[in-house]
DNA sequence: GATAATTATACAGTATCTGTATAAGTGGTG
DNA sequence: CACCACTTATACAGATACTGTATAATTATC
């Protein structure tokens, strides 16, 4: 039973007739009688009583017409629905991203791009860098905002600078450094350390470490809480001191004090990324979005993130 | 678009493979590969991403496949819808029939042959002898359990006796015949007739004219009611008498008395009729139980009819 | 770096399917 | 009653399409 006989199949019983078939079909009449006697001998079953004067469809053929008469409008409707996921018009898009970075802009680059895709469905999945990294590898993601990937993964995706984000130190309110407008690094050795935990952005907590070393001192991390709002809670009661982006005074921040550092400009990009090769319309459209903001994004994070 | 390519587009995309789908299909890489591709070509779209080492889905892949999978599914249960309604197994059974001659035996007929097909769809209309013989021809019935049908459309129909009725005379209640056992034709020619209308049923009509014509008078004939029912209330409400097949004395006859005939016997038989050629598997199923059952019937129609 | 596995391509052979020619059957018509 | 116009079925040749073999190219893995 393929396709193209029951459409041949389709046609007879609607015409009532083979050689009118062939007609619509741009066949020739004989082509049309064997298609139907072999789908006749396929099933097992007559379809049709002819005779030279009359074509009367018989109850399996009726029960047949049905049938194929919703295949025939499946296969259309598989053929349109198949395109338009091809071209974009129709399909999902999974984002990734790190909250506190995509906070001032992500919203209004999702409603554009909604917009403009209606038929689009988008997820949108918030995660830690570390777990950013994983889905995005296991195609559970189709693009992502976040930082730099490990050196392994980045030959597999396309990667674009968004935004150049910034260490800046976080003190608790009455802290002695608070009334600093400005501080050295080396300032906070002698203070206790609360960091995001190693594991949900290995490459932050690293690039801390290590501009605490240039610094002069290790830092002595108290605690390693599992997000950057339990970070800031932390700061904000008095534990201890962090470093960490600028971006995530976007979170409550009651109880603490930011100030930049004076003498470190180490910058820390947020990216997005998109697998190199096997990228869906969809994907291409939303990174082709990103790109074209990408202005009103470094205006919006250059004031105010 | 042909079902076979889409067998082959749903095993590589479960078997993520074309090498994989082509070892189930008992086919070879090479054929799977070009199919695909010319799927894709055909649609205009990806549905796989392939390297040497993996073949991943696209996302166009995966509304095919969705699709595919519908379809596939249909195709299989439209062969088996098919196939059933070929033997017979599945299907409809309409079935025309004359009201008061067959309602001492169709009941317990038809509850037989539901119990044997229970999948089959049973339609009964009851008409008229001139609508069954319309409704016949034009294929809006399967069957008809009906007086014989005209010469020229006997031959396209195959017909068995199922018994034979009687005229009998009806009379008003309190008429001057009434008291008779058993009448001759002739007794009738100075009472003015009621008959069914010519229309609904020619022959019998015709038949009766005849009997009187051969009884030395024609009939008055003052009404032609259009059931026989609103005949037998005519002729209890004293309008006049009737001559009509035994059988309908299995309709309401409240003011009416049934008389024999002494001096005719013209037989009325009442016959099934089935297309000769082009029959469907369940019309022949009913067709054979009722000839199973022919004894039966005649005795019910010979002790009570 | 060799191996084993994958998919893509080229080409030849086979199937299948189409189209032409023709036969056989049927209702309508002079 | 023969003829006409029209139908579907069959036979056969040609063209199309598809399959399978051989081979290349690529890439994880040992």
């Amino acid at each position: 039973m393929e396709i193209r006989t029951l459409k041949t199949f389709v046609a007879v019983a609607n015409l009532k007739g083979f050689s009118a078939a062939a007609r619509q079909l741009n066949m020739v009449q004989p082509a049309v009688s064997r298609q139907i006697s072999e789908l006749e001998e396929e099933l097992g079953v007559s379809l049709f009583w002819r005779s030279t004067r009359e074509v009367r469809i018989t109850a399996a053929g009726e029960t047949l017409l049905r049938e194929a008469t919703e295949i025939l409008a499946q296969e259309e409707r598989a053929r349109l629905l198949v395109q338009r996921t091809g071209t974009g018009e129709l399909g999902r898009l999974r984002i990734g991203f790190l909250g506190s970075a995509v906070q001032a802009f992500l919203p209004a680059l999702v409603r554009e791009f909604s917009a403009r895709f209606p038929q689009i469905q988008v997820s949108l999945l918030e995660m830690t860098a570390g777990e950013l990294a994983e889905a995005l590898m296991a195609g559970r993601l189709d693009v992502s905002l976040s930082r730099p990937l490990p050196p392994a993964m980045a030959d597999r995706f396309e990667s674009w600078d968004i935004y150049s984000d910034r260490l800046v130190a976080f003190l608790p309110d009455g802290h002695a450094l608070a009334s600093e407008p400005c501080l050295p690094v080396s300032a906070l050795s002698s203070h206790p350390f609360v960091l995001f935990q190693r594991d949900g952005a290995p490459d932050l907590f690293d690039q801390v470490v290590s501009v605490c070393n240039a610094a002069g001192f290790s830092p002595d991390i108290l605690a390693q809480p599992n997000s950057m709002q339990a970070v800031l809670i932390a700061v904000g009661s008095g534990l201890g001191v962090t470093l960490a982006p600028a971006c995530i005074a976007q979170l409550n921040t009651s109880g603490c004090v930011e100030r930049p550092l004076s003498d470190q400009t180490v910058p820390i990009p947020l990216q997005l990324h998109v697998r190199a090769d096997r990228a869906e319309a969809a994907t291409q459209a939303f990174a082709a979005l990103v790109k074209e903001e990408l202005g009103t994004i470094r205006k919006i994070m250059g004031a105010g993130g």
